[in-house]
DNA sequence: TTTACGAGTGCATAGCTATGCACCAATCAT
DNA sequence: ATGATTGGTGCATAGCTATGCACTCGTAAA
């Protein structure tokens, strides 16, 4: 509490040390306003000596519009969410915004953190939480601030959400298998509360559905590699091995295999099929060569930065969007079989 | 420019519905402010019926602090960078900050950056940043707000370094191979302005150099699995190819691994011993089991945070703190050889 | 020469919260 | 009973920028 030093010069400082009205030295870093050459030069020069720099704050206060958008992101071990978390931040910062990052465990719902959101007057928050309730959203909607959700098909009035079409996905996925000479299914989950997770079994088993097979083995695990390899060698572990496994993420696709291949001496994919969700770089590395579904994260964060751009036009709320992205097949060596 | 609705209840428009002063409403939200109990649940009630959250912006204003800080980031494919990211994050949020994810390509530096944190007044800056002159670290210390340079060692006034030991870990290395009967040494590099890339190469040639050894076969890369890749294919395309080789991260430990591999049906580590640099979870997994240095990310992260602390209590420069943590050696199957 | 106009400038104020200060009503000590 | 303390309360203002408004000049049009 002692007298601390002002830190930073303020726009009167400048004015003061120029010799000229406050409101010359505003209208100096407004681009467009009028103000003469001369003057600008003045105001500029004293701002150098000063190094002054132009609060953002207290225009904050006068226009309502912070340029802040929050990012909520649950964990970033999984690569597809890093490289999300990237490009959302490059396109924001592209449309003059920034970012305010924000970490909640994933599990955790968002509603802990939205009065602080709130506080610092954010003018949209982009959820890329796997968890996010219809329930929450409404609670969210109170706050009036534009929400995207990526990957969780929730929306009211201000909440949007983007979305890859898992179902669309993974029901085609049993094609393949079947082309591939697969027979014996199994699935390996995230962790029970995933919509995306649900949603890639759902469309799994509508596709398997189609061709009057319901035999499914199931085992649960949690989106990361040690899960997955724990998972596959629980299913693998009794004698009625699957011979096409599907895996909700490419983590727990690597993790598996890894464990097919090491623990029971299965090869891949001459005794197991194996396919993964997201297309992470470690997909195609030589070791694994996964088959794998592309979600086009570029397209859906530009989707997202669209849906933000029409909130921040109009001031109200945006409506209820619901936006899906279709996802795309790349095949790999891990479902390179012959038919037999 | 319409008459928009005021988005945000006010601490007067609440002080008015419960019919008290907007002082009341203020200390309300203090901690340990003078207020009676009736009082503060009357301000409660009339906030809930507006849907009121205190701002924070005029604090900023009042206090010339943000309790924002900025992390500054190159790019997030190396998951070592996304996991520091990661922490950092969250120990910022639980000391109370916020944080203001800015990216900036890597290899540019974090100057034209500058003047916007500073226009948010952020309290502080993380700078992950590859490169980082001093050149322009004097540059930044004009803005007088604390800086920490993550794996860089550039200091002043008011930058403060936290790196981890390259130079003794890559030396030591050397050791290793020796005695695991490595006797051709290679190095990938990462991108040339690198300093962390550099200084592991200095401290590699320090341990061979106290063998007598001088000859090292050197290829360039980038940091990532696909020049790790094609720098290994190059490297190894000669007839005279080493046998003990060590890539700038492991990244690019992979990514040769796989090239040695797949392309030249090298064993590893019969034929070719091999280590990176960061443990990434990658390194672990099964197809690979790298040998790697861990860089200790969390007491890398909680030195940076603790000079935050300092600089954030002393309004001043906190001066030329420059902190270097051990790298620990994690031996994994790419160089158990037995020795000649 | 007068009128009109445009460019440029300064004044004054809004925007929202935190806090020093003055003040008031109780409660307590003497 | 009086003075002193404590706990609450409201008033007024600081903090910094953007902008509507009034005003002053030159300059172009009439």
């Amino acid at each position: 509490m002692t007298a601390r030093a002002k830190k930073y010069a303020s726009s009167t400082d400048v004015a003061r040390l120029a010799g000229v009205s406050q409101s010359a030295v505003s209208r100096t870093y407004k681009p467009g306003a009028k103000i003469s050459e001369e003057m600008r030069q003045k105001v500029l020069a004293a701002a150098a000596q000063l190094d002054y720099r132009p609060s953002l704050i207290p225009r904050i206060m006068l226009t309502h519009k912070s340029n802040l958008v929050a990012i909520v992101i649950g964990g970033m071990y999984n690569p597809f969410y890093s490289a999300v978390l990237e490009r959302f931040t490059v396109g924001l910062q592209e449309a003059g915004n920034q970012v305010l990052l924000v970490h909640v465990d994933s599990g955790h719902s968002l509603d802990a953190v939205i009065p602080k959101l709130a506080s610092y007057r954010v003018d949209a928050i982009v959820s890329a939480l796997s968890i996010l309730s219809k329930q929450s959203a409404d609670e969210l909607a109170r706050f009036k601030i534009p929400v995207v959700s990526f990957n969780t098909p929730v929306r009211n009035e201000w909440v949007s959400s983007v979305c890859c079409d898992n179902v669309g996905a993974a029901r085609s996925l049993v094609e393949l298998y079947l082309a591939r000479g697969g027979r014996r299914f199994g699935f390996i989950s995230g962790p029970p509360a995933s919509p995306a997770s649900a949603e890639r079994l759902a469309g799994f088993r509508l596709g398997l559905a189609a061709h009057g097979i319901d035999n499914l083995a199931m085992a649960v695990a949690d989106f990361r590699y040690e899960g997955g390899h724990a998972a596959a060698l629980s299913m693998f572990a009794g004698p009625d091995r699957p011979d096409a496994l599907f895996c909700a993420n490419d983590l727990m696709a690597i993790g598996a295999i890894d464990a097919l291949r090491r623990t029971y001496g299965l090869r891949v994919p001459e005794d197991v099929l194996v396919a993964g969700f997201d297309d992470i770089p470690s997909a195609a590395w030589g070791a694994y060569e996964l088959t794998t579904f592309v979600q086009d994260g570029q397209r859906m964060v530009d989707e997202a930065l669209a849906i933000l751009r029409v909130a921040a036009a109009s001031h109200g709320p945006v409506g209820e969007v619901a936006i899906e992205v279709p996802a795309r097949l790349i095949e790999r060596q891990t479902t390179r079989r012959q038919p037999i």
